[in-house]
DNA sequence: TCTGGGGTCCTAGGACCC
DNA sequence: TCTGGGGTCCTAGGACCC
């Protein structure tokens, strides 16, 4: 394989900015997607915030709770509160794909890598100028057409790509050549790399690496034996190595659906019914995945065979359990039969013994065919 | 501050088989 | 008595991402 040209794309704030352009009397103000704040007691968080939110503090996984407080704190010094939107995630998910369809034409490698990011193989251009200017048309027609700004990364591979896009959001375009690409890295705190979170961050903040470089001194057998296969690849990673493909085809592996208590419960028949709702949406969904599923739908459509519920108690300990049938199956009986199984232990002493309450259910299929 | 909901991937131990 | 080696499947938990 010879040189590869990467663009990532990543929509600005967008599903604030969906509200913004949807909504004219938001217009300038700060906008919060998220769980229902009902006055600072809500218990969700924040999803997405615009750019005005943020000069409050307000951000991505927030509490919801605090994003109130911090508008009522601007309130109080004359600045505007912010709007709180509940989400309209069925229109999000179709402006997401007519900015795919937008990108397809630009690209036949686009790998849709989130509702609001995805990755194009620009290779075809030949050099980084002739993929610059792509970029520049695509950012445009996303404004002319959606009315949204984005934001793209263009570099030898994902990695580069995805991190410069970030550099100078929102509306931005930053390039780094595969020759830059190094350095470029080397001032940048770890946390800019993908997949180095709080956890790992903390990990390596006491072995003194704060930057990229810093992170440069480790071998590759001290990082295996730091971390195991992810040291290795961050090995590389570090030194802006990175030849993972672009994945064009994606086929869900699990479908699950959770739900946090208005309020902890440990009422059995509270917990049963709402259990039973979350097995109809998740076999729902099962069914509806067949259409899009490409091996699917012809013969008799998509089965399970794992099936597996999550307690979350009031103190926040989580317990999954699992269970794998003997054959596939594909019914809401079978599901809710199962499940229930699974979850009855945590009703009584057997998995409660201190007779905790239940802050949140999940239930989860996996192993689809 | 008090922590959503949708996912993916990795690890480690135990069971089981040859 | 002193205990193989490898492979696969299953379960539970955890880190991470958007």
């Amino acid at each position: 394989m010879g040189m590869r040209i990467i663009a990532h794309l990543d929509m600005d704030a967008f599903f604030a900015a969906i509200e913004e352009r949807d909504n004219p009397r938001f217009k300038g103000r700060p906008i919060v997607v998220g769980a229902d704040p009902e006055g600072g007691k809500g218990r969700g968080v924040v999803s997405t915030a615009n750019y005005a939110a943020r000069k409050y503090g307000i951000h991505s996984a927030l509490p919801i709770s605090t994003a109130w407080r911090l508008s009522e704190e601007a309130k109080k010094k004359g600045l505007p509160p912010a709007v709180f939107v509940g989400g309209h995630f069925g229109k999000y998910s179709a402006v997401s794909e007519e900015i795919m369809a937008i990108l397809q034409k630009y690209s036949l490698v686009v790998e849709p890598a989130s509702v609001d990011e995805a990755y194009l193989d620009l290779s075809g251009a030949k050099n980084f100028t002739k993929a610059e200017e792509i970029c520049r048309k695509i950012k445009e027609e996303i404004k002319k057409k959606e009315k949204l700004t984005a934001s793209i990364g263009l570099g030898p591979n994902k990695l580069i790509a995805k991190i410069a896009s970030d550099m100078q959001k929102p509306d931005g375009l930053t390039v780094v050549l595969p020759e830059e690409a190094e350095k470029f890295l080397e001032p940048l705190n770890i946390r800019k790399i993908p997949g180095i979170g709080p956890k790992t961050e903390i990990l390596l903040n006491k072995l003194g690496t704060k930057t990229i470089k810093d992170l440069k001194i480790f071998s590759l057998d001290k990082m295996k034996e730091l971390m195991g296969k992810w040291g290795e690849d961050l090995h590389g990673k570090a030194r802006g190595e990175d030849d993972s493909p672009l994945v064009t085809e994606w086929e869900a592996k699990s479908i699950g659906e959770q739900e946090t208590f208005h309020t902890d419960s440990r009422d059995a028949n509270f917990i049963t019914e709402r259990l039973k709702k979350l097995c109809e949406n998740v076999i729902e969904r099962l069914r509806l995945s067949e259409f899009s599923a490409k091996g699917g739908s012809a013969f008799g459509g998509k089965t399970f065979r794992t099936i597996s519920i999550t307690v979350r108690f009031s103190d926040f300990e989580t317990k999954t359990r699992a269970h794998t049938l003997p054959a596939p199956a594909n019914d809401e009986t079978t599901l809710y039969f199962e499940s229930l199984k699974l979850l009855m232990p945590f009703l009584d002493k057997r998995e409660n013994p201190l007779g905790k309450s239940i802050r949140l259910i999940g239930a989860k299929l996996e192993k689809l065919e």
